[in-house]
DNA sequence: CTGGTAACAGATGTCAAAATTTGTAACCTG
DNA sequence: CAGGTTACAAATTTTGACATCTGTTACCAG
């Protein structure tokens, strides 16, 4: 008896990141999957070749979300370049922060592709370092910021916030004073960036 | 039948260092430990309250000998302190490199009493922050960098450099291209602290 | 009273059997 | 033939009995 519902990769999906968001990266199985969608689990696998697929479609949406959400911000041209710069920096640390709170186990699941070196993970990373990118590459354009590479500057300045924008602080982002601190290494980048006023 | 050897504190170190090496801290018990100096295990709780408190004992002796190393560095009134400052962060890199190397044993000890917010952890960090804050300290004096407050500063500096000191990076620190990436993070807070030429 | 012992309860770890899950295959059906 | 089914082998997880470990107590010797 065929389902009565066509059932799409995106319901499967959606089905997916809510089983995920109740059961947690660890217990969540394609059995619940397939049971919430009123199908057998091989029918899911029509659509997913494998459990770390489905995962990875998933992670890669919401991820593919706050990539959008940033780069507002990094395209904000309204903006100069050294306030965008620092705006971006404490976006990129807000947008992980609420998805910890909101959403702790999609964020776990993230987490768990990062430790497996998963092309999600890889592939995030460099479309932020292509923002941070887009960002330094204006301010050397109109000459507020001084750079010879605009992309090996952005990898430093993106290694000097490692422990605002990589998972492996997370813990430490629940500290109230994190936003401070980062603020305060914006300070300092900023200086160094800073085109000197006489040469 | 009281044991031959009057069984000192430091005795009880020494084995359950070679015991943490040989084993590993998710496989060493204290009742190796006492094997190993050929008593009942319950001698071993005369000496130290818990299994917890050898552990942190013993990876406080190493961290000591680290902060030590360290501090000659800090020190080195010859060097002018921003090539201090440089070197004093590789070093800091180069001896966790080194322990992960030579100890991986004790290291993940290291690492277990970090996670468990010890007091071993907070208060290494702090002597690290210390001995930054000397040499940012000398900078100052000597008005070769500019800050306001060392303490501050060598907060922000320690935190820019998070990836390079932070035992969550431990697995990157195998990574040949870390030294590099090091070194241009001085570049840029080397760059923002060197006092204007001209103001 | 320092420094050791043996004996113990409760927590934790181990290990193999059982159950579940993953992924594949062979087979329906509009 | 796209999309579903059941049936099944291999990998993984769970379970539960058992062993070991942790930390305490009561006791002993110099």
């Amino acid at each position: 008896m065929p389902a009565r519902t066509p059932l799409d990769a995106n319901a499967v999906l959606a089905a997916t990141e809510e089983i995920l968001r109740r059961h947690g990266p660890d217990k969540a199985t394609v059995v619940d999957v397939a049971r919430a969608l009123g199908v057998s689990h091989a029918a899911v696998y029509k659509h997913f070749p494998s459990k770390q697929a489905l995962r990875e479609a998933v992670t890669r949406r919401w991820l593919d979300r706050n990539r959008d959400a940033l780069a507002v911000i990094a395209a904000d041209s309204a903006a100069p370049p050294a306030q965008r710069l620092r705006t971006w920096l404490h976006a990129v640390l807000a947008v992980k922060q609420a998805k910890i709170r909101q959403d702790p186990e999609l964020f776990a699941a993230y987490g768990i592709l990062a430790a497996a070196h998963s092309s999600v993970a890889t592939d995030h990373v460099a479309d932020l370092l292509g923002q941070l990118t887009a960002i330094i590459a204006d301010g050397a354009a109109d000459g507020s910021l001084r750079t010879d590479d605009a992309e090996a500057t952005a990898r430093v300045v993106f290694n000097a916030t490692a422990k605002f924008n990589h998972l492996a602080h997370a813990a430490e982002w629940q500290n109230p004073g994190v936003g401070a601190e980062l603020d305060e290494v914006c300070n300092l980048l900023l200086e160094g960036l800073r085109a000197p006023t006489s040469p």
